[in-house]
DNA sequence: TCCGAAAATGTAAGCGCTTTCATTTTAGGG
DNA sequence: CCCTAAAATGAAAGCGCTTACATTTTCGGA
């Protein structure tokens, strides 16, 4: 007698009993509480146009009914899309940064992309520690800032192919995409602005341009503009400091015990610009008739204070939307053009002013 | 004769030629490329310990030669774990949020997960797509800020279970697990601390209270304080305005123009009475002299301006790591128990001051 | 009425991992 | 040296979707 080969079933049956996990409604439901497949149920979700009005309304109510809710992690798995879109930031406790994420991640929740953020604090290696672990996760896209990487980095980007763009910088030598403005420019704008005003004196308090593309771009900006009149910035007169307020008063300290005090003092951004003036402030000099001083970014609270900051105006928030708006296209693989250099804008207000007469 | 069931080979050999996706490095690859299995290389990485020592460093070794990196959607598809957690606030633009995603986020990455944000900017509805979109994206876990959702978010969260806490807020009526402090307690503490100084005549401008538990504790705390000592708020003295420094003027404004101007100002957050301060300031109005201001929060800013803030620090930064640590345990479901109440402290610093005589 | 093309739907093969269970290897006495 | 238990490894079944391809239905002439 020969021995039937019957249906065997196979299988591991094992029920796994995760965390009391209440099983959840899945499209094979969704499909049976439908009377349809699971693939009609996904095109429902998917590409609507391509199901018949009947049945998308049956599912569209068996997925209302059930509360049906999609796994990502599969769609991710199975359509090589994650609808996540990754920035690396050096860090979200910042307003210029805070704010750029902000609209960044409002615009991608319109485009139905979620954001997954991280931060490195200023350390090349962290960032990239924290892009592979974007990577990891699967993001569509990449958002980063500045033009400065571990070379690791560049070559991994290039490697994975994900749709990246970079931002709050901006440059000729484009070899990645950016969404931002030319640091430096703007930098020299101001530097000219206070040069204009007759004074020939000046410090700078810049950020650490150690790994910092855009703190460098502004130093340089501000030495492109005194050179360009002949005018020489001693490094003693040049203080790097990260930005903290409490970091501006230290750094201003040492111009006010100079010999020859400078008579203005352009710092890297409103927070160090910040702290200038209170330290001016408590040590009895006075913004600006002793002392000009300037920021950079234009945060809210700049134009708040008293006085209010001289400093330039930076577009996070449009630059945020735009990178959003970039990058979703060129996931989608639509033909996409990338802006020039994003304006920034001198905002002069009340922290500057002529020198006095010597 | 009888046929024999022969191993059968199907197959669809669909060949996805997605956007030239440089074919990337696959845990098969890896196998055999160390010559073991793909369950071996699957225990190298998640659990170390239970592969002898030898193909350990095999495996890993061809790890790094292949530049392998998992493909996370796989992986959480496999093991139910996304690694992925969830945050909704309500804006990540205001710096008390944006220190506490940031030490959120610092934490996280050192337990090897990553941080997914979504903002809802004070709309209930809005929060409740946010955490769907996050659910759906399978995040393990999810902070939010607040004890006030829409129903249905709370019947999702208890239908889905997913480990979650609340931040920026405590209360007894623990129904959920919160990780903050108590806003209520802590206003009353400064308005207390008002009171303490002489003034009976005092003014609010409250966060708008509605949909958002913290602005309305903290207005509540207020209101017990004044009511403690049989004094009255009358609701002219009260105004609600959205979170932002020209709010605060717009709100300080009418009360300095009222019969009976109040002696202290008591507001929602420092962003406001920064606002307000610097309004009294432009209109000649002495702080504190003329008017006692106090703000809440203590941003980074708040002690740097002029006059000082007066105000209750908050910590954000604490909360963020130890909503992560938290976060973490429950998902592992390692057993953790809730602080208590986190401390807030009153900052008296120098736009508060003793009323005139009258 | 019937036929063919187009539209709609269904079937089932993976996507790249984790994990269970079975099998092989190793180690440790007797 | 053999036997047994423990340790290490391997084989393969899914995880919940998307999608290529096959099949069925619909619809508009002729």
């Amino acid at each position: 007698m020969v021995k039937k080969p019957t249906a065997k079933v196979v299988g591991h049956g094992a029920s796994r009993n995760r965390a009391a996990a209440a099983k959840s409604v899945s499209l094979d439901d969704v499909a049976q509480h439908a009377g349809v497949s699971s693939a009609t149920v996904s095109r429902v979700i998917n590409n609507p146009e391509k199901v018949a009005e009947k049945s998308r309304i049956v599912v569209n109510a068996s997925i209302e009914a059930l509360g049906y809710i999609p796994d990502g992690a599969a769609r991710a798995l199975a359509s090589r899309q994650s609808r996540i879109i990754g920035a690396v930031v050096p860090t979200i406790d910042n307003a210029l940064f805070a704010v750029g994420i902000q609209s960044l991640q409002r615009r991608l929740r319109q485009l139905d992309y979620t954001l997954l953020v991280a931060s490195h604090e200023y350390n090349l290696a962290e960032e990239l520690n924290a892009v592979k672990m974007l990577l990891r996760q699967g993001v569509d896209g990449l958002l980063m800032v500045g033009s400065e990487h571990d070379p690791a980095l560049i070559h991994l980007l290039q490697e994975k192919r994900v749709p990246r763009v970079t931002c709050w910088a901006w440059r000729t030598d484009s070899t990645q995409p950016y969404i931002g403005f030319d640091n430096r420019k703007a930098a020299r704008e101001i530097a000219d602005y206070v040069l204009d005003l007759g004074h020939v004196d000046l410090a700078v308090i810049a950020g650490i341009t150690k790994n910092n593309d855009r703190a460098r771009d502004r130093l340089q900006g501000i030495k492109d503009a005194i050179a360009a009149r002949g005018l020489r910035l001693p490094s003693a007169k040049i203080i790097e400091q990260s930005y903290s307020v409490e970091q501006g008063r230290v750094a201003i300290r040492q111009f006010l015990q100079l010999e020859t005090r400078p008579t203005a003092v352009l710092c890297g951004n409103d927070i160090l610009a910040m702290g200038a003036v209170a330290e001016c402030q408590s040590r009895g000099f006075s913004v600006p008739d002793d002392v000009s001083i300037t920021g950079f970014d234009d945060l809210e609270m700049s134009s708040q204070i008293k006085p209010a900051l001289t400093t330039v105006y930076v577009p996070s928030a449009e630059m945020g939307e735009r990178a959003a708006e970039y990058l979703v296209a060129s996931i989608k693989q639509e033909s996409v053009t990338l802006p020039g250099p994003m304006k920034t804008r001198l905002m002069v207000r009340e922290t500057t002013t002529k020198p006095r007469d010597r």
